[in-house]
DNA sequence: AAAAAATTAATTGCACACAATTAAACATTA
DNA sequence: TAATGTTTAATTGTGTGCAATTAATTTTTT
């Protein structure tokens, strides 16, 4: 131990490579980087991405049934989803029997996105290099942790 | 199959639930905030956090190392590390060597959040609800799938 | 019904992320 | 060595994320 390094032993917690944190926020970026260029024809981000798969799936949902779906809130979600309207692919209005909801409808355009679309799960997935049983392992056990810690 | 139902008949890859990416892009988030009370504390956000773990692991790094450790860009990391130089918790300096490059290097301030921030990974890791050979496995399983994405 | 509490979106401000471009320094090649 | 190409940070612009606040509406309580 020679007292040219003065500074504190390393704790091995603290190492990054000792991270569970680091690999998810990484490769959660990595994720969203392989829909990229896929999503870049559609002329989608990836969250927008997510918004679309909801309301394919449910025709209309409130600001908040989305948030509560995403884990976002309105003020990621407001903003997104107006320029989701400037572009004409959903529609934005009040709940006629509740006026503080706000009910996001597809339009045509947006209800045609779905079929340009319905590659790009199994494009990723190509990429990643892993069999149907590990994806569905691994899916599970994000899902549980999620709903653990949401 | 009434004709009331005009929409594409619903593709299972295009379920949110069926998704890898999302459980994976929600449960990095939601990690994050687990972390953001603790970080608080320290004045720390959660991608400087991962900064000051490889430097008190490295002691100096240049802006290319921090970025190849943490898949991040000097677009995100530039700004990030001014932010840390105002604090006067790292210093900024061109290396003389190849003045392309930029050395971070600790300043006492920065050195001395290593103790005050040493019971962060366990006390996260105590609202995961994990054993650690859970913990260690998906620690390996995401780590794995990040080397072959990255 | 009136007052208080709760719910829902929108807004504001700050900090990432990242694509694309720029500029400087270094390395390689003709 | 001069020209070309590569590497490294910084910059610019757009789009999230999210804490905190605000405003409008609805619900609950008194």
């Amino acid at each position: 131990m020679s007292n040219d390094t003065p500074h504190t032993a390393p704790n091995p917690l603290q190492q990054l490579d000792n991270q569970l944190c680091f690999p998810l926020y990484a490769l959660s970026r990595m994720v969203t980087k392989a829909y990229q260029p896929l999503l870049q024809e559609l002329d989608l981000t990836y969250p927008q991405y997510l918004v679309f798969l909801l309301l394919w799936e449910h025709q209309e949902l409130t600001v908040k049934e989305l948030g509560d779906k995403l884990l976002l809130d309105s003020g990621t979600l407001t903003p997104l989803l107006k320029r989701l309207e400037q572009k004409h692919w959903i529609s934005r209005r009040r709940d006629p029997r509740d006026e503080r909801s706000v009910i996001i409808g597809l339009l045509p355009a947006g209800r045609a996105l779905q079929e340009r679309a319905c590659k790009v799960p199994e494009q990723v997935f190509a990429q990643l290099d892993m069999s149907p049983t590990e994806f569905e392992a691994l899916r599970q056990q994000l899902r549980h942790l999620l709903t653990h810690l949401a």
